[in-house]
DNA sequence: CGCGCGATTGATTCGGCTCAATAACTGTGG
DNA sequence: CCACAGTTATTGAGCCGAATCAATCGCGCG
């Protein structure tokens, strides 16, 4: 399945300035690209599976991945979305707890690996690297709670439109305006948390109101802010 | 409102070697003490509220503390709970955004504070410090990862049993193997996601079902298992 | 002892899930 | 390049959980 590839060098790496190894110097990169490895996962392949622990962190080098977990009867449930630049496994491996969630690639993506050893080294010996690591593990909790708070307050569709927001915000949009993304209704209902037939009948909604074009898996947003007013108020 | 009281000492602190400070030296618990200070806050009282931006970082000496946040129309979603020992306001420190919960006094209870300046210098200079908050921050997204999935996934009946098994987690039972906080219908409530009178309708399923009893606010788990089986299997 | 909020119960409504049937699409091999 | 098989998307009907609205009860507190 997954193929072993020469490492992409970090120094060279497009993404690094937006990750949290942007404050690493030099000497720190090229130790890094000593300790790590490589690996290309085709479209649908897991790259990693929740329950297990991790050896080191992945580092997502190209393409877009999916983190989502299994519910109490196999339904899945998408957690948050990884695109190059973005690492995952952490969690996990500071905690010292099993993995919380199945890493999927969306389409053909290289992944980078870096062995547990290295990474506590780099925490150990680097405050800034720390800080990085905190600052992204506080910001998901500043995500999650908000996304509790929607998933336990707000209706489908108001959360249907919040999700699109949400796409857009991680994957941008293309020159038609269209998500950047292509995921099929059942993974759009896995985010929002609702059926398949769900979300069919709403996004057709929000078609009907103007608020976005549908072409396939292709979802274009019109009106931005009124997707954006109907996520936060009421229908 | 809330109270100056004298600084207890965080040596003396009970709740120190559960905490984030359990690697502090004496030196650094001295230091600790001198920049600290603390409030006693009394019961419905909110110690932050969402959407500021802390000076520092909040710690829990005595009494119980829920951490909620404020949904589209008002309604109130309870996140987490914190107990002695327990440090709040960090994630937005951390990440430099508005606190995304408010939290409030649910009993009377001592809160102390530590300038942001003092908790950064810790953050700078000890990497054991680090590591517990990393640890820290990592489990909140194991916990809150779990609680999406469950919220998107699970009936109300299920997510009551399994709130009462994380409130029985969180502050224990007392001798009558009642959970050993006090929490209004509508606290319960705005854990669970739904409607007060879907709560108390529920309990008294569950009483029905001899798996807890209820008298008043006190709640009795009779059959633990029984709770737990229910949170994940099927009705 | 009475007031008022929190708890409880009942009736009704509605969103959203399930099941079932069809249609459109994708990739595969002949 | 086309036919086929297996998905994936769509639409419809019916049902159920849970929200809402309304009314009463009971307990704690002043």
């Amino acid at each position: 399945m997954s193929k072993r590839v020469p490492n992409p060098k970090c120094a060279s790496c497009g993404s690094r300035h937006k990750s949290v190894f942007c404050s690493l110097n030099s000497e720190q990169l090229i130790e890094l690209d000593e300790e790590k490895s490589c690996d290309i996962y085709s479209k649908g392949e897991a790259i990693f599976k929740e329950g297990s622990y991790p050896r080191g962190l992945f580092c997502v080098n190209k393409g877009k991945v999916k983190l989502s977990r299994t519910g109490a009867e196999g339904k899945e449930q998408i957690l948050r979305f990884a695109k190059a630049g973005d690492v995952m496994g952490y969690n996990s491996m500071l905690s010292n707890k099993p993995l919380a969630a199945t890493a999927t690639a969306l389409e053909d993506a290289s992944i980078c690996f870096i062995p547990a050893k290295e990474f506590f080294s780099l925490l150990k010996d680097d405050p800034r690297f720390s800080l990085n690591m905190l600052e992204l593990t506080a910001k998901n909790w500043h995500t999650a709670s908000r996304l509790l708070t929607d998933m336990a307050q707000k209706s489908s569709k108001q959360r249907l439109a919040e999700m699109l927001l949400w796409l857009k915000e991680t994957f941008g949009l293309d020159e038609d305006d269209c998500i950047d993304v292509k995921l099929s209704r059942e993974e759009i209902a896995s985010m929002v948390g609702t059926a398949t037939e769900a979300v069919i009948r709403l996004l057709s909604d929000l078609k009907k109101k103007g608020l976005i074009h549908l072409d396939g898996k292709k979802i274009q947003l019109v009106d931005i802010h009124g997707l954006a007013t109907l996520a936060e108020l009421n229908d």
